[in-house]
DNA sequence: CTTGCACATGAGAACCTTTCTAAGTAGAAG
DNA sequence: CTTCTACTTAGAAAGGTTCTCATGTGCAAG
């Protein structure tokens, strides 16, 4: 993985969104723009607010719809981190998260080498698609957060 | 983790609620049994289906706030291993998940003896408390149906 | 140009999951 | 018996997500 000027994942997922049949509206396009480059993996609730203002006739159907073909084409992963409402992540290379117990905050972590060998004693018979890792406790701005006040 | 005679694990979680302070009630009671023993990680909603042949005047508050009284007690623990309804679960000791993306059973999985060794890249100052794994596949059954049908 | 069609959108209803509230109940303490 | 506290209940309310359906838009066919 490397940097990538701004807009340019955007653009790919764009693109990719057309390959697939679908068509590049407004909408679409405003939703792709504020997730390809976000990695605080939203809600959908939190991109709508986002979008809002610039949209203000926006639905959450809308959302939903973007947010689920963006899914099926792979270009983004609904994750279910904690208890509560899905995030939407667009970083779709394997990789492994640490949650904050305290603020629900969630960072990407880079995956280990050996952490795809699995030699876990998986139920019979299960064929594994993928292994995810979280890491849950406490991020650095609740620990200071904590000591503060 | 070795084998229990059928309600002991019930009778355990039960006396360390009365032990926190908790009374037992009947609706406490038979909560506890349902879920002491199931290893399927069932949701709040299908708690309240089993028990409400037995005890059809129970509410969903009743189930819920049971359920966060064990939380809090270190008995039992809230997992959200896919989007949707959280699951709990009466194991509390560490381990893991075989999630299958089709039909959504949830088994467990031993841990690796390695697997707590965290040498990720984490956030900086981000403070470990426990590390899930969530493996993601098909199980036997569904494999078996996709052949069969 | 007009018509028809397939796809998208928007607003709100509906649905599911979870939490909250108000009122009632049971049991222990005095 | 009275009082106090904890618990339960039913339903309302609050989030989150999906569905419905009328409307709109762009394109292809006629």
């Amino acid at each position: 993985m490397r940097m990538r000027p701004e807009g340019d994942r955007a653009d790919l997922m764009l693109a990719r969104l057309g390959e697939s049949g679908l068509k590049l509206t407004p909408q679409r396009i405003a939703i792709v723009r504020e997730l390809a480059d976000d990695s605080s993996h939203p809600t959908a609730q939190e991109l709508f607010d986002r979008l809002a203002p610039a949209m203000p006739t926006m639905s959450f159907a809308t959302v939903y719809n973007t947010l689920d073909a963006l899914a099926r084409c792979n270009l983004i992963e609904a994750r279910a981190l904690a208890p509560g409402a899905t995030r939407f992540d667009p970083n779709v290379e394997p990789h492994h998260h640490a949650v904050c117990d305290r603020c629900g905050c969630v960072a990407d972590v880079a995956p280990r080498p050996r952490s795809t060998s699995v030699d876990a004693s998986l139920p019979d018979g299960f064929a594994v698609r993928a292994v995810e890792q979280i890491f849950r406790g406490t991020c650095q701005r609740c620990r200071d957060a904590d000591g503060g006040d």
